[in-house]
DNA sequence: CACGTCACG
DNA sequence: ACGTACGTGACGTGT
């Protein structure tokens, strides 16, 4: 029989460790699991090496106080344990619970003394004793049969110190239990040990080697060295030898736990799995393989015969006929990019069939089929309705009988950063799969698939099989959470009006493109070279390391500021230094244009297709607020506050006979705010059309409207975007070049001109903190896990965040109404006019010269009526022959 | 792959 | 005392 080891695990002490080992994480529901994850690897990797047949993890009863005072990073401070460590250790001990890992407390006995009784109990009965903590305390512990065992996390990975007790002499050259001796004198801040004041390491250590214990120095304290020594020792023995008892682990505590009992059995258990994955700890979901993870129910078929594919379709057919919810239903998933189909997944009642291209099986067949499932009333469901209908735009005409798992578990947790099969089935469905990067790689799946491989067939099958299985689950829960309507009527309706403006795409003109990046190359290698003149020296300019040297150690330029890699090099710190130091001003010149250059002018060309146009895509799951993102290229970022960049406008152009007609909502955030907060004076200045940051300032700042000057006016437009940003003075401050204190007082005054403003934001954060997210005018909502953070920093950001996305997220929200709308009219009016783009705030669209004035007039109706607030929705538009006169 | 920087709303 | 405005995406550098 294999000899007998136990493993003892200092809760507290790794779970501290683990703590400050890993960056911040958090679950969906904003629960922090950094430290439980961390203790978990730590001892996982340990199971490994060590193969203990015996294992349990040591705890305090409560908090630890008094001798193992340590949750502190820095000795004499003592640090609360932060709030995000305190909610982890009762999840600690659960999760140790579901793994049938002992948990062992008494009360009155720390857990020291508990990892120092039983380690003593288990070696008396040949036991190999291994004793895994972050503390060296426990190095006095260490025998010829104990092991102590130290994690440190080394820049990220975890390092390990192994100490027998010849170990602990080779290091300190003490004996385990003459380090006890050694800590009496030299004390323990962090440990609230006195020990004995003059005596450090060096001391004590030396001391400890020629008399090994306390009171046989001090038997020969006429011999101790430094003078400052012997002294102290005289004067404070008591206190070394009280301090000798606070620093020994106790070996002989009558415990009630029986040690014997910690048998190591199989720790991957389902409980432990369901727990898991409600922390989100990916990485340990790996264990679980072939344990207690559920089986997936996949019943797959494949097939590329047309008679069986035809009898799928038929299946599908006559069995969900006269059924409803998801027996109504079926999953649908494309195998392959839209262009490349090689088949489809098709999941039903349970039942799953890949369908392949190849033989009498066409791609057109396989559409074709999908459409005469929705046209026979099934209800389809897909984990990404805008690439379906890439895939086939017929499905567009059947919207409502559309359901996306991927929109609806946006909406359920916006802040997720993807909504692939893996990732809903795990969420919603408590199915644990490999992701499409284990299954892929960096291919597509249409690439990889072979009927032959387990994985690509059980991939295929579960991107029809998620979607079918958890869409009644998104459906209940976003019913449930009061976002059926925005769902219905914003959502899903969305992506058919993004899917056109992908597929349409915008036109460039790629020879105007290509010369305004050539007309840049002159100057910006001008200013290259002067800026090396000016410098003495050659450097890359576009490294802001090397930038940061030259300013401030070469030229000794002031301002010299932080951030964590060297010198902050920003646009604001170098504005603050170009009047003085010409090469400044090349260095923003310089920066300006080669953004211009290498992002837009030749950045864009990338983009341009074989018919002359760019094709972005817009994210309509991405942003944590609703809003839209746009990339590849990302055509919401274009230049066009500076006169230079702004000219690269230009280069888009509608196609030939067309107009662009540009319609922006004017400061609808302000807006949106003005309403939410039933804020009678900024309602009343809407209403009365007046220039909303003049009326501000006139308010604000006490004078009549005609007195309020440029700069008055400047100052109260930062302070009305400062309060849609979750105001604060530092911000404001910044923003402005003042000092905190004024920034203060013009919040302060804003507020008192604006009372409902202040209740609303303040309302806002409340129910933030209460219910953990915000919601916008529609329902949708934003979970702010930071605002439960005992970081004042994160806090903060949370309190900023819970005051800008009601508002960000409501403005997204009527832009989105906008577009359906306008789009929807478009068609019932037969007009060949064209939705392009949405930046925010603004529509972009192709526009018939005849039809202009009804297409101006339709963008007016549509977007001002989107939404019935307090205040007009006021709309701007310019038309032009390109992007830059129509704006 | 993270960071600094900067383009937009 | 803490050290920041809210929301994105793309580029170049440097580990």
């Amino acid at each position: 029989m294999a000899e007998n080891k136990i493993m003892l695990l200092d809760g507290h002490s790794l779970l501290n460790r683990a703590y400050y080992g890993l960056p911040v994480l958090t679950n969906a529901e904003g629960k922090h699991t950094n430290a439980v994850l961390g203790f978990l690897n730590i001892m996982l990797r340990y199971m490994e090496e060590e193969r203990p047949t015996h294992l349990l993890a040591a705890f305090d009863r409560k908090e630890p106080t008094f001798r193992h005072q340590r949750f502190k990073e820095y000795k004499g401070t003592r640090k609360p344990m932060p709030a995000e460590l305190r909610e982890q250790v009762p999840l600690m001990k659960e999760v140790l619970a579901s793994m049938g890992i002992p948990v062992v407390t008494q009360a009155g006995i720390e857990a020291d003394d508990i990892l120092g009784t039983i380690g003593r109990e288990a070696e008396r009965e040949d036991f190999e004793v291994v004793i895994v903590s972050g503390d060296r305390d426990l190095l006095q512990l260490a025998t010829e049969h104990t092991k102590i065992k130290i994690p440190k996390t080394k820049a990220g990975s975890t390092v390990t110190e192994d100490y027998y007790a010849s170990d602990v002499k080779n290091l300190y050259g003490v004996t385990p239990t003459e380090f006890i001796d050694m800590k009496g004198l030299m004390g323990d801040a962090s440990d609230n040990i006195p020990g004995v004041p003059g005596i450090g390491e060096k001391t004590a250590a030396k001391l400890i080697r020629s008399y090994h214990s306390i009171e046989n120095t001090y038997a020969h304290i006429e011999e101790v060295k430094p003078a400052k020594a012997k002294n102290n020792l005289r004067e404070y023995y008591e206190q070394a030898l009280l301090s000798k008892e606070l620093a020994t682990i106790k070996t002989d505590c009558a415990l009630e736990y029986k040690f014997r009992d910690a048998v190591v059995e199989d720790i991957f258990t389902k409980d432990a799995y369901h727990l898991f994955k409600k922390l989100e700890l990916k990485s340990l979901f790996k264990y679980f393989e072939d344990g207690q993870k559920e089986k997936n129910d996949l019943q797959i078929t494949v097939t590329k015969d047309l008679a069986e594919v035809d009898a799928v379709f038929a299946a599908v057919l006559s069995e969900t006929e006269g059924e409803s919810g998801e027996n109504r239903m079926a999953g649908i998933g494309v195998l392959g990019a839209s262009g490349a189909c090689r088949g489809i997944s098709v999941s039903w009642k349970g039942k799953t069939a890949l369908l392949f291209t190849g033989g009498l099986c066409t791609e057109a067949q396989l559409k074709d089929s999908v459409l005469g499932l929705l046209e026979k009333g099934v209800t389809v469901a897909v984990l990404d309705y805008k690439a379906l209908l890439h895939f086939d735009e017929r499905l567009r005409a059947y919207e409502e009988q559309i359901e996306d798992a991927g929109i609806l578990a946006y909406l359920l947790n916006p802040l997720q950063s993807a909504y692939d099969y893996d990732d809903i089935a795990r969420d919603y469905l408590d199915m644990v799969t490999p992701s499409r990067k284990e299954v892929c790689g960096k291919k597509d799946l249409a690439d990889v698939f072979s009927a032959e491989d387990e994985k690509t067939v059980s991939m295929a099958g579960l991107l029809s099989y998620v979607p079918w299985k958890a869409v009644p689950v998104l459906r209940a829960a976003v019913r449930e959470k009061g976002m059926k309507d925005l769902y219905l009527h914003i959502e899903r309706p969305t992506t058919a009006t993004l899917f056109d403006m992908e597929k349409y795409g915008i036109s460039v003109e790629k020879e105007a493109l290509r010369e305004y990046g050539e007309q840049l190359i002159g100057r910006i290698s001008y200013l290259e070279s002067a800026i090396h003149f000016q410098a003495g020296k050659e450097f890359n300019i576009n490294s802001p390391k090397q930038l940061g040297v030259v300013l401030f150690e070469d030229l000794k330029m002031p301002y010299a500021k932080k951030t964590k890699t060297g010198y902050s090099t920003s646009a604001d710190i170098l504005e603050k230094l170009a009047p003085e130091y010409p090469i400044v001003s090349d260095i923003l010149e310089y920066r300006q244009l080669t953004k211009l250059k290498s992002t837009y002018a030749d950045g864009l060309a990338a983009f341009i297709g074989e018919d002359g146009k760019i094709h972005s895509i817009f994210h309509q799951k991405v942003t944590a607020t609703g809003r839209l993102s746009s990339s590849d290229p990302n055509l919401q970022n274009i230049p066009i506050r500076m006169p230079l960049g702004r000219a690269i406008r230009k280069v888009f152009v509608p196609e030939p006979g067309y107009l662009f007609v540009s319609a922006d909502y004017s400061q609808i955030e302000l807006r949106v705010l003005a309403h939410m907060a039933d804020d009678k004076n900024l309602i009343d200045a809407y209403r009365h059309n007046a220039d909303i940051h003049t009326a501000t300032a006139s308010q604000v700042f006490g004078v009549p409207v005609e007195e309020v000057t440029p700069l008055l006016r400047r100052n109260a437009k930062a302070v009305n975007f400062g309060i849609v940003y979750g105001i604060s003075a530092f911000g404001l401050s910044q923003d402005l070049n003042i000092t905190r204190q004024e920034a203060n007082e013009y919040i302060e005054r804003y507020f008192k001109t604006y009372p409902g403003i202040k209740a609303y934001l303040d309302g806002n954060v409340a129910f933030a903190k209460e219910h953990g997210y915000v919601k916008t005018l529609y329902g949708r909502i934003r979970p702010i896990p930071e605002l439960s953070s005992s970081n004042f920093m994160q806090r903060s950001f949370g309190e900023r965040a819970a005051m800008n996305s009601s508002i960000q997220g409501t403005a997204a929200d009527i832009i989105k109404l906008a577009m359906i709308r306008v789009s929807r009219r478009l068609r019932e009016e037969n007009l060949s006019s064209r939705l392009i783009l949405q930046i925010h705030d603004e529509l972009l669209i192709e526009t018939k010269e005849e039809e202009k004035e009804e297409v101006c007039r339709i963008l007016k109706e549509e977007m001002m009526g989107a939404a019935d607030l307090r205040v007009p929705l006021l709309v701007d538009i310019e038309e032009g022959k390109n992007w830059y006169e129509a704006k």
